[in-house]
DNA sequence: CTGAAAGCGCTAACAC
DNA sequence: GTGTTAGCGCTTTCAG
């Protein structure tokens, strides 16, 4: 154990060039596995790099090429369940492919902060930008800023003008739809997600075509924030009308447990009297009681092809096709067949 | 609007000084405002900026400083809750200091996926480290591999070697148990978190230790794994026995919602005819019936707690003191005296 | 197979 | 106030 001087500087090529009495050239070509190199002189690099702790210097390597090998992720809500997955998705699959994540927080989605993310994140080294959407992009002229930085939208407006990589949101829905239909319900109301979100709009108008295309009545859509807090508060209401429904589409799991609350105080039995499906497939969803029937989304897949296809742009190689990431049911304990009136 | 070209490779401080008709040194000090430019320069060339699009190229900024205005943030669970918002706390107090976050993903935190995610750290830019642990370190050996570049662990050991921030586990433990105990609650049960957490050690440890400062019998700890699922099954088995507890003290959140289903379940009435008290004031928490009663952790402060400390380290600044962070009991409707017997 | 030279974009140090 | 020079650590190009 040494006393740690107050800055270690790290050990330059030069430094390892010297020890090893060779050409930084050399010690570069070893350091990037070139093959026109001496046995003899590999293993006096490869000791003098061990030795001094050599670490290639990033900085010096970007320069140099120009770029930086790292994609910028602008995120606005960490916390939902979605975007955390994402996010390690393509946490993982950058570093698979030699290249950082950069994050970058934006507390408010509004065009300010936007632009003042982007602008950050240009002056900072990244080669492209993910941007996890929960939220909607107010207007073309927010991402003007990007400026020939190659960019990946998640979970957005798809006729947007920007690359775009999302779950199908209506095949997810319909998944969930067909399911309390083929059970035998009728009633089926929606709790909706936030406006202002896009797979929430998603998700409502496939309920809502769902309906219109069986000659269902669709009762008012109500909509939740995605808490479960205002899930129980929709249950509260749907619950406590005339004629409740038989099934309930929630947009995600956490209002769809929200509302599982609000039935228990009820006192109704749920599946007997109350079929509910969910959006997500959260870990909590399936350890509640009853476990919940859910969509699962895909979202590793979601944050591996955002990050393929921004790799490609990057590249300037062909763009990877079909960036809409199909989902599947996974049928648990809250749903069955409508009791019989 | 002009055809955007392949890569619209960025302007450079030379293009801007041509554009000018300056040095490029001039450019350089309005860049970073010094003071020394006459104003007609100065229009000159931030018109010229302007015109070009110019951002400054911070890989040749590092370069040249030495430094890489990076900190990495390693983390092996983004899913918990905690290390959610301590990653955004991070990132936006970084940020705000000038400094970008680089996410390393590590799937698992055995001894060798750590060093390999501090070599890629070290090989990338990065003058800092910040560690979210949600298991333990297996052995300083792992850690010698940061070798020289700053780091701070959140979320562990406290008798550990290294830079340590957290949450005052034990204050808050005692904030849990005290409150059940004032309101008349002697049979209280624990449900502590997986073993291989120093928080749910730290948790399990004050509620053994509270038990026996005041000459009560503690009933033997039950073990979850954080999850809604876990805390279930220690609901039911908990709950089955001949002397039930009048209270609960469960280490998350999560694994509390859980056991709070498991009671629905059993007919059990909360809080009448039990208490449960949860740790870290979820969200989801706040929106179940009946709410949960919970200690509320802040996550923020222990983010920028390690962000200031982490940057302290690296400028060679005095290191602030204190790295505890206390918490602070949210009582809601899941907590109450004990129904008389 | 190996080395020497040049330069990526920027800024500290030194002229003028 | 402003320009010139040099060099951060690395790799591409060209000589040997």
């Amino acid at each position: 154990m040494t006393a740690a001087p107050e800055h270690p500087s790290r050990a330059s090529i030069k430094d390892v060039a010297r020890l090893a009495g060779v050409s930084a050239q050399t010690v570069s070509r070893v350091a990037n596995g070139y093959v026109h190199v001496s046995d003899a002189l590999r293993e006096r690099v490869l000791a003098s790099m061990q030795e001094l702790g050599y670490r290639p210097n990033s900085a010096a390597r970007n320069l140099k090429s120009g770029r930086f090998h790292s994609i910028g992720l602008v995120t606005f809500n960490i916390t939902a369940l979605g975007n955390q997955r994402t996010l390690g998705a393509v946490a993982e699959a950058a570093t698979r492919a030699g290249y950082t994540t950069t994050l970058i927080p934006v507390s408010d989605p509004t065009g300010g902060n936007l632009a003042g993310a982007f602008g950050r994140l240009q002056e900072q080294a990244v080669d492209g930008i993910i941007l996890l959407m929960s939220a909607k992009i107010n207007s073309p002229h927010d991402l003007a800023l990007t400026d020939g930085v190659p960019l990946v939208v998640v979970d957005s407006d798809p006729t947007s003008q920007y690359t775009l990589v999302d779950t199908d949101q209506e095949q997810g829905a319909r998944l969930a739809m067909q399911h309390l239909f083929d059970l035998g319900h009728r009633r089926i109301a929606h709790v909706a997600g936030p406006d202002d979100s896009f797979s929430a709009r998603h998700r409502a108008e496939a309920y809502s075509r769902f309906m219109r295309e069986h000659d269902l009545e669709a009762p008012e859509i109500l909509r939740g924030d995605w808490s479960a807090a205002s899930g129980r508060a929709a249950g509260e209401s749907l619950l406590g009308g005339d004629h409740p429904p038989t099934a309930v589409f929630v947009a995600n799991d956490e209002m769809a447990l929200g509302l599982l609350s609000a039935a228990h105080r009820r006192g109704l039995s749920v599946p007997a009297q109350l079929s509910v499906v969910g959006f997500d497939d959260s870990p909590d969803g399936a350890g509640f009681w009853p476990s919940l029937t859910s969509v699962h989304q895909n979202f590793a897949a979601v944050g591996q092809r955002a990050t393929a296809i921004l790799l490609a742009m990057i590249d300037g190689d062909p763009i990877p096709e079909n960036p809409l990431i199909p989902t599947s049911l996974v049928v648990r304990d809250s749903t069955a067949a409508p009791a019989a009136r």
